[in-house]
DNA sequence: TTGTATGCGTTATCAA
DNA sequence: TTGATAACGCATACAA
């Protein structure tokens, strides 16, 4: 009887399971990862070698074999902030496309912090990742370090942002032709008085929704009250769209300004307007219509549903995952580069929260 | 000149550094890690390796450091899914936790898949992880697998779900508690007719509950009207709360069964009811009271929002991960032993989506 | 004040 | 058909 092993004393090692076995460290290791040589060893020296292991509940140490082979079969995905739902859609896309791979993501929350992020570019470079995702939803995380980054080498897309560079490249939805469809939608259904929520200055994605909703107002010959165009503050929390789009809608009905329209930066934003709206006694969308931006999980959870921009996040996953991929495995296809900016379009998602202006359900 | 390194050539290791600054591999190393020692060497000697390993863009390689020093840093967490709000909050109870440390929380998502959950215990194990978080959402993973890890005697703690074993400490919240309050708390506004809405059957927590809210009535000397009382479906997605709430309340109105409150399962539960009672036309808080359990944060964005049973998440969270880092450190005041169930008293938070019982108000 | 030698656990090459 | 040995990159005990 063999003694069994102790927990929480150091574990086995190939020699421990060949000294169990009776055989030398190599031929363990040929038949415990199967290699073709171990086809022509003994039947029962490979038993005896799968029993002992077994019984000693040998693991094989992934740090021993990395060095030994130079791969550590890891991926490195970059969260800066995981309670962000967009970024969790996304997260699906990644993992889906990896799931074939015999990489194993490692997700890195950064929580929105400046110094985690660089920390864990670090560590991310330490660990000898194959390839890095950044999934960057929110902005006010200083890239600077991913420069820095660079210079190690390993294949790396960034989700939400754009980053110029020749290594990097970057993945992210149309946000123009996003605010062009939002702003068209309205215009379609024949509203005249149509809010703008804009994001915060910070934020890449603010300037160019603003962008494509006034070439919409442009090209239906529509013009943009000013009065009606607010902005959301500046924030690093992503839930504050929330409050931003209550509080804007709330000031505006305050002011008495007239509207049956709505667009509004995020989803978020749009909840926290629909929000306003309903404590104002204005029901959407029979007195004002609202136009969300994201379609996260939620949008179809509010009352009224929302209509809003998607953004295909699981796409978007799934596809920078491939690109990463591609360029670990060193796809032919795949020049490093080739690293440039990929935007992916957008889709219109019609739900509850609009429809067509008539004078009858306007309430303003 | 120094030739500078070229991105995707191998990466400078101890021995580059060493013969750049014209010393050995154990100066550099030593220089770098700061050790004592390192501080009766020549000021310039240092200068010269910290530059050379600057220029280099040396970076530790963590595979070997790990090997050597038969520590990797690592904390494993294992989280069932990740697109669950509910888990996102424990996260980042625990990455506060663990942010004073040297340990890198990395995180891995199951999916709901139960064969992921069993290939990850054992990466896990291979990576040498120093402490596992096991974040337990939604039940149909099955835990056999842990039975198996607990033999790696690696610390370990999951967070949701019982698991009764000497060496992995289980930390939720007491939900029989929760039960109790949500149903004290109609009670105690005058309700009579309540409805409740039990989870699905193979979930831990829909027994628990349930107790709790029968304990409750019985105190008050309250009869539970079993039509009242219904039953989630069974299903692997969370999300799914949302629906079967809906379609239960729409089932109840249809049956023209008359009530002024609903306990809910948990919030997505809650949500999916209010809406049901939306789309009959029947208002909450005024016709009809909701409890939900859980205080996801969605719910304050619901319209009402929501009065629920909390859990305090972060701080379960929180409490998880100092009991694994003490376990990590062998704090002398945690034995392994100690293992058992710890459960978190919940807490009402009490928001718009209930009020008093009032014969006005009474649709039904 | 700095250098040499060794071993962590694996795998691969070569020899037997 | 199996075994001895070297090497991956790092940190340390020991030597100089």
């Amino acid at each position: 009887m063999k003694s069994s092993p102790i927990p929480g004393k150091s574990r086995s090692t190939l020699a421990t399971v060949a000294r169990l076995a009776g055989v030398s460290q190599s031929t363990v290791s040929l038949v415990l990862n199967d290699r073709p040589l171990a086809r022509n060893l003994a039947a029962d020296t490979r038993e005896r070698i799968r029993r002992a292991a077994q019984e000693l509940r040998y693991r094989p140490n992934a740090a021993a074999r990395s060095l030994r082979n130079a791969r550590t079969q890891l991926l490195g995905v970059i969260v800066f902030d995981i309670a962000d739902p967009y970024c969790t859609l996304i997260l699906q896309g990644v993992q889906e496309a990896v799931r074939q791979t015999d990489l194993l993501p490692i997700i890195l929350d950064v929580q929105n912090r400046n110094e985690r992020f660089d920390r864990y570019l670090e560590m991310v470079v330490e660990h000898q990742v194959e390839g890095l995702i950044i999934v960057a939803n929110w902005l006010f995380i200083d890239l600077d370090g991913l420069r820095r980054f660079e210079e190690a080498g390993i294949p790396a897309v960034i989700i939400g942002r754009e980053f110029p560079s020749k290594n990097i490249t970057s993945v992210l939805v149309d946000n123009q032709a996003g605010g062009r469809a939002a702003m068209q939608h309205l215009l379609s259904l024949g509203h005249t008085r149509i809010a703008v929520i804009r994001g915060p200055k910070h934020l890449q994605d603010s300037d160019r929704r603003w962008r494509g909703i006034q070439q919409a107002a442009k090209k239906a010959g529509h013009t943009l009250d000013p009065k009606l165009v607010l902005r959301l503050p500046e924030s690093a929390d992503p839930l504050q769209g929330f409050v931003g789009g209550h509080h804007a809608i709330a000031e505006l009905l305050r002011q008495g300004e007239a509207f049956t329209g709505i667009v509004a930066f995020d989803d978020l934003t749009a909840c926290g307007a629909l929000r306003a709206l309903y404590e104002a006694g204005i029901r959407s969308p029979r007195d004002v219509s609202v136009v969300g931006f994201d379609d996260i999980p939620q949008a179809v959870l509010t009352t009224p549903s929302l209509t809003t921009v998607a953004q295909e996040m699981k796409e978007m996953g799934a596809f920078a995952a491939t690109h990463v991929l591609a360029l670990i495995e060193d796809d032919p296809a795949i020049k490093r580069s080739d690293a440039t900016i990929r935007l992916h379009p957008p889709k219109m998602v019609v739900r509850e929260s609009t429809r067509a202006f008539t004078h009858t359900g306007d309430a303003l």
